[in-house]
DNA sequence: CAGGTTGGTGAGTCAGACTCACCCGTTTAG
DNA sequence: CTAAACGGGTGAGTCTGACTCACCAACCTG
């Protein structure tokens, strides 16, 4: 029998490892939560030696903060586009919320890591995710400003107090579904927390013109009314 | 010199050792978050030694739960109360709004541990704490649903989901300030949320009296069309 | 081929949650 | 009154898992 084989370790290239280790830290942290995950799990699906992982990422921590950077940059791709392509604000606020939503229904494990264990850290503020997660929000922000210049939204609304209850509301009503606790019905939800939201912002132009116009109205046709019997006793 | 005095531990009832261990866990909680915090700084502010506050507590995880069902049981005495005596859904929605934010802002580091520790973690659904807060918000349930057998609310509005919204915004919102940065005005903060909801959820009296009016205008109009006629023809 | 560079190793250290055998003051049964 | 049972308290452990570091060995470069 020969001696065990010294084992000869793979050599990647350093992005290349990189890569490899976000994948399979993606994979673990999804399947176990942060706390529960071990970095040597990590390290063991990659067939490195935990040492190696913390020559790539100087802590667990930072290596969820890589892989949660990489996931939003995968899905900002073609973020902005398609919005210019739907008309009139109320749509447009629909398609942003029905977008949340599918990101939560299509990636809760990714989205719990994300509302859990980060976002709620003391080192998420000023982050390079917080940066990520700020352009994501400032989209919202910035097609409710247009809806407010449109006239389509009344002025007086505070447009971060109203992203804030878009993103809350989403968030709290989604998290059974995120522990994966039920069903998550992207459509009506987004149909409902639009229509809720909408007839609260929406400037009431419409009404206030229509109750004028009525009012115009009533008094032509109480004029009328009036003048009816007077006509009709002429005519006898 | 004497020997070094052997220690006479101080011997206490089992629920006053309890307490002070809740108590002094209560404040290093806050202070430093749970897991910067260790048991045995809890045990050295209680003048005990690690192994005591384990006697007590099972685990550190089960005194974080017992400190914050401590203080939901505090806040609760005169909750449903003074609700009572407000007249009025939207205003009751807004004294429930209101009385939420003051709670976060006289206590945002236990908010903080509620929202970030406990209730995002596996063990919370099912929990003590978790019917504690069912009860919590199954009272803006309750005021909703009452609002919608008044007629003050739309009958298709999903109470859930508006609960949701509710919750939702105001921890979203508050997030900043919980976690240490800006300020936060409940008063200005409620009516705002207040009302963006309501004038999403009130059944439109407004809308209402103008469709009755509209029906009555068409009523008259048909009227005035079939008199015109035989008005014209007498004239000529 | 020598020397620097870099990917990878594995045996550590260290902190902190949790355990356990034991100690001793108090209470209670005989 | 005394001895056994009870129960609060101890402190020296164990164990797990993040993180470190001295070293190795494969590649590139001159």
């Amino acid at each position: 029998m020969s001696r065990p084989a010294a084992k000869a370790p793979v050599r990647l290239a350093r992005e290349e490892r990189v890569g490899h280790i976000l994948s399979a830290a993606r994979d673990v942290f999804c399947k176990k939560g942060y706390e529960q995950t071990a970095v040597s799990e990590i390290a063991a699906r990659c067939g490195v030696v935990e040492g190696t992982v913390f020559k790539y990422f100087p802590t667990k921590r930072e290596l969820l903060l890589k892989v949660l950077e990489h996931w939003y940059e995968e899905m900002f791709g073609d973020y902005a586009r398609d919005l210019a392509e739907v008309a009139g604000t109320r749509e447009r606020l629909r398609l942003l919320v029905w977008r949340h939503l599918r990101s939560i229904r299509d990636y809760p494990l990714l989205c719990r890591l994300m509302f859990r264990e980060v976002r709620s850290e003391h080192d998420y503020h000023g982050s390079d995710l917080h940066g990520l997660n700020r352009r994501y929000t400032q989209l919202l922000v910035d097609t409710l400003d247009d809806g407010v210049q449109a006239g389509e939204i009344r002025h007086d609304i505070a447009l971060p107090l109203l992203r804030d209850m878009v993103y809350g509301s989403i968030e709290h009503y989604t998290w059974n579904y995120i522990c994966g606790r039920g069903a998550l019905d992207i459509d009506a939800t987004a149909g409902q927390i639009t229509a809720l939201l909408w007839d609260g912002i929406s400037s009431r132009g419409a009404d206030v013109q229509l109750q004028r116009e009525t009012r115009r109205l009533v008094q032509i046709a109480s004029r009328l009314e009036k003048a009816l019997p007077k006509v009709q006793r002429a005519k006898s």
